[in-house]
RNA sequence: GUCCCUGUAGCUCAGCUGGAUAGAGCAACGGACUUCUAAUCCGUAGGUCGGGGGUUCGAAUCCUCCCGGGGACGCCA
């Protein structure tokens, strides 16, 4: 499922094989087997792939890390295959391999068994939980939350075909003192729209959305409301408005290709008493103390700069307390490995939140916490500010109309999420006609065009066995496959290394490849049926990469354009 | 002051756990369409990888100090 790992992982014990042979033999003396790495060497002259154990054994071994590659070289055991042209020696030491093209000639079977699955890596039997956005549900959807929407979506989707079982998260904090200013704002307006002269929460919600809200409520309750006692009135302003922002949101997400597998109430962790069991827990356990009639966790222990109050003096639990007890019942949901997608705002929850799971007895190691850069709003070169309460925010919704989903999603998960992003609307709507997404999009609208072509001429793609994938020589076909090859192991880093903008890369290179394949050689109406038919079918697995490549990024992949 | 991110070509950014001669797009310049979509391709030019020191066989990558940019430091979330 994995070409490039299986030829790592054949090199690789092909190299452990010649070191333990080389030492039963005395010709090299070391005590373990460093770990070192079998890579694709950027220049091509140095091979394939190339070894560098030799220099990292050389200390140990006492030897020139030349002559170790040397014996190395020497006792490998390649009787049994035959794919692998040259084994030589280089530079510092690098053990270099050079294979022939033959292995290449099996991924266009693997591509066209797996079709859409193709960069499935196989089941690894771990549950991994992706929670992203988790937007507070008292206003619209802002830039901040569109990237970390395209991240940990594709983040997801990248897990999944690296072998994870993934569930998606949003997390609704619809509760705490947000939700009290909430409820103030939607009050002041109620009030304020059925005539009563009241004035309106200075650092409450004065956006424009709030009071199409209350316009709704009105339209649903009239007055009516006015008759209740304050509590309960505001209970139902509240629950009205909640419902409709979370809906809201879902249908925002939704429209940007976002789908979850779990809404999550932080309000149900307070009901179910689960905040108060885990503050309890983790007093019990000496991990919290009482100052100025506040309770607070002692995240210093586990090297957070300062303390963090749980309990507030009034008895009202943090945001923090919540927190944990959301955390702890994700591990309790039999997660392998968490992921939260935070802004960088957040950056100093990150060491509290993993001393807090250290301190319930879980690893740490198991939460990942990947915190992206904020997003910096422009408009011909001033800069918006991004506030919920002015109501003057550009929302998901006005993003996705003004540049489109496929590039709104690209552009956020171009970049690597450590990279400040400054989006100007101008400049992308501007732009948007030389956005790399239409690059990448085009190459899969041409192949689909060759197909169409080629039926009208009555050409079909034959069966795979009765094509020779070896009639492809040319330099552009080789490198073609080559890339193509790569995608399941493109699919592992990035998942491993939480780095889906790798995939935005990879498609980019995929593209530029057969952009410049399709510009040198042609498919269609060669006198030669064999190669045409070899062609056909590079042109098939292109298709498919392409298009699973962008899926994984959320962008569509149009067959005309 | 402490902490997080960041500084790579004119601009926007890649560079997987340290690997051999640092890459791409845009912009600039010069070429390629009677032939499967020119939203494309080919070529040229463009660099003290912010600066100093250190670790290493080897540093854009790791450590340290300094300088510049962004952000966080609340009994808010």
């Amino acid at each position: 499922m994995n070409p490039i790992q299986e030829l790592k992982n054949f090199l690789e014990n092909t190299v452990k094989d010649a070191l333990v042979k080389a030492k039963d033999e005395g010709l090299i003396n070391y005590e373990n087997i460093p770990d070192f790495v079998i890579e694709v060497p950027r220049e091509k002259e140095h091979g394939d792939f190339a070894c560098n154990v030799a220099m990292l054994l050389a200390r140990q071994a006492r030897m020139a890390p030349r002559k170790i590659a040397e014996i190395i070289v020497e006792k490998m055991d390649l009787s049994k295959v035959s794919f692998i042209n040259k084994v030589e020696v280089a530079g510092a030491g690098f053990i270099n391999f050079f294979l022939s093209v033959e292995w290449l000639y099996d991924v266009p079977l693997l591509v066209q068994k797996m079709g859409e699955r193709y960069g499935y890596n196989g089941e690894k039997g771990e549950k991994v939980q992706v929670e992203f956005v988790s937007a507070n549900p008292t206003g619209n959807l802002h830039m901040g939350n569109a990237r970390g929407g395209a991240l940990g979506d594709t983040l997801a989707n990248v897990l999944e075909l690296a072998g994870y079982k993934v569930e998606r998260e949003f997390y609704i904090n619809d509760a705490g003192n947000q939700i009290e200013i909430f409820g103030d704002s939607l009050e002041a307006r109620y009030l304020q729209l059925t005539g009563h002269d009241v004035p309106f929460p200075e650092n409450g919600y004065a956006g424009q959305d709030v009071v199409e809200t209350v316009k709704n409520i009105i339209v649903h309750y009239g007055d009516s409301l006015l008759n209740l006692p304050a509590e309960e009135r505001r209970k139902i302003l509240v629950e009205y408005a909640l419902n409709e922002k979370i809906t809201y949101i879902r249908r925002s997400l939704e429209n940007f290709g976002i789908v979850y597998d779990v809404w999550f109430s932080e309000k149900t962790l307070h009901e179910s008493g689960k905040v108060k069991e885990v503050i309890d827990y983790l007093k019990e356990q000496g991990y919290v103390y009482e100052k100025d009639g506040a309770l607070w966790f002692k995240s210093t222990l586990f090297g957070d700069e300062k303390d963090e109050v749980v309990m507030r003096s009034n008895g009202l639990p943090t945001y923090f307390a919540a927190d944990i007890a959301y955390h702890k019942d994700k591990f309790e949901r039999g997660f392998d490995w968490v992921i939260n997608i935070w802004g960088a705002d957040h950056h100093g929850h990150v060491a509290r939140m993993k001393g807090a799971m250290k301190a319930l007895g879980y690893d740490p190691d198991r939460l990942d916490i990947l915190l992206m850069q904020l997003v910096r709003l422009y408009r011909g070169g001033n800069i918006v500010r991004m506030s919920k309460r002015t109501g003057t925010t550009v929302t998901l919704d006005e993003l996705i109309e003004e540049v489109g989903k496929d590039a709104a999603r690209f552009f956020f998960v171009m970049r690597s999420p450590d990279s400040h992003l400054d989006f100007d609307l101008e400049l992308a709507k501007k732009q948007s006609q030389d956005n790399p997404v239409y690059y990448v999009q085009y190459a899969h609208a041409r192949i689909c065009s060759i197909f169409r072509q080629a039926e009208t001429l009555g050409i079909k793609l034959p069966p795979l066995e009765e094509i020779d994938p070896k009639k492809l020589k040319e330099a552009e076909e080789l490198e073609l496959l080559r890339k193509i090859a790569d995608f399941p192991e493109e699919i592992n880093i990035a998942a491993r290394s939480m780095a889906p903008h790798r995939i935005a890369r990879y498609v980019l290179d995929l593209a530029a490849l057969f952009h410049s394949f399709y510009n040198s050689h042609r498919v269609l109406n060669h006198e030669d049926k064999a190669l045409q038919d070899a062609r056909l079918l590079l042109m098939d697995i292109t298709r498919i990469t392409l298009k699973n490549a962008l899926t994984v990024l959320g962008v569509s992949a149009p067959e005309q354009m």
